[in-house]
DNA sequence: ATTTAACTTGGAGCTAACTCTAATTTTTTG
DNA sequence: CAAAAAATTAGAGTTAGCTCCAAGTTAAAT
């Protein structure tokens, strides 16, 4: 029902030192401790750390989810702050989404290109193929308009 | 046909100690100064600019995009190292795409719950609901298995 | 022509998120 | 029980990517 900082490290990926740092940061605000001073990590806590992993691989900076975590610890009087946090972090992670899929485009073109390349032995006789250019051309471009 | 470095922070979103960074950073090879000085940014430079926070975006730490450039420079002898750069970056981006839709889903369960808790005026009633229950057991749960 | 705005440089400073050190203690293993 | 592995702390150090400063130069606007 316990787990060491060093199981929980190899169950997430984070360090021990990670760990640690994020419980000094406010992070794992219910970690407790045995008699002897060791961490031991509840399932509880685990499911806190996913809840960190999600929001902080999503771009949120740990001082927000800080701040989360401290309104958490509040109660029912910050429902609403809470609420909004995730209809925000929601909002992000679409538009990241979004973007990601336009990166990713960029990216498929120039795979196109590189191959080409490669086939012909030469970047500019790739970047001259008119299949290639038909190809940029499709391209959801970034808008750079004046 | 030539832009200011102050016009270019407008048109990218950079601020212009960012774009000398860039340059200090080796990141733009081609841009060129007037005979007074100033950096003047061709359409050219805006392209390599493009890239970059195609790049950049996508999680590529500044020198692996550098290395890209210096690769780029070299000319023809690098074209498979480029090509497997492309190839790499665009499975991290999948990858990432495929992590932030499962966040997402966790997101979007924490907006349901807190959207059923702000109705009640209590998360654990809105915990204690059936319906959240059964929506959080539908959610792809990161793989905690012992 | 003057003032104001934008640009230049080298180098220092900053923030986020770790990452490591060293000395000590606890736990596990043979 | 002895040795090795894993844990503890406070605090220092690191890295990436900016961000700012000061003193001086150039360009634009009135």
């Amino acid at each position: 029902m316990g787990y060491s900082i060093g199981q929980v490290a190899k169950k997430t990926g984070l360090t021990a030192h990670t760990l640690r740092y994020y419980q000094k940061e406010g992070l794992l605000p219910f970690l407790q401790k045995s008699s002897s001073g060791l961490r031991v990590f509840s399932d509880n806590d685990l499911g806190w750390l996913g809840l960190i992993e999600c929001l902080k691989e999503t771009g949120m900076p740990l001082k927000d989810i800080r701040q989360y975590i401290d309104w958490y610890l509040e109660g029912d009087s910050t429902l609403s702050l809470r609420l909004d946090m995730f209809k925000n972090q929601k909002n992000r992670v679409e538009e990241q989404i979004r973007q990601f899929q336009k990166h990713l485009e960029k990216i498929e073109y120039k795979i196109a290109l590189y191959e080409e390349a490669v086939k012909e032995g030469s970047l500019d006789k790739a970047v001259a193929n008119p299949r290639m250019q038909a190809l940029k051309n499709g391209l959801s471009q970034t808008d750079n308009a004046k």
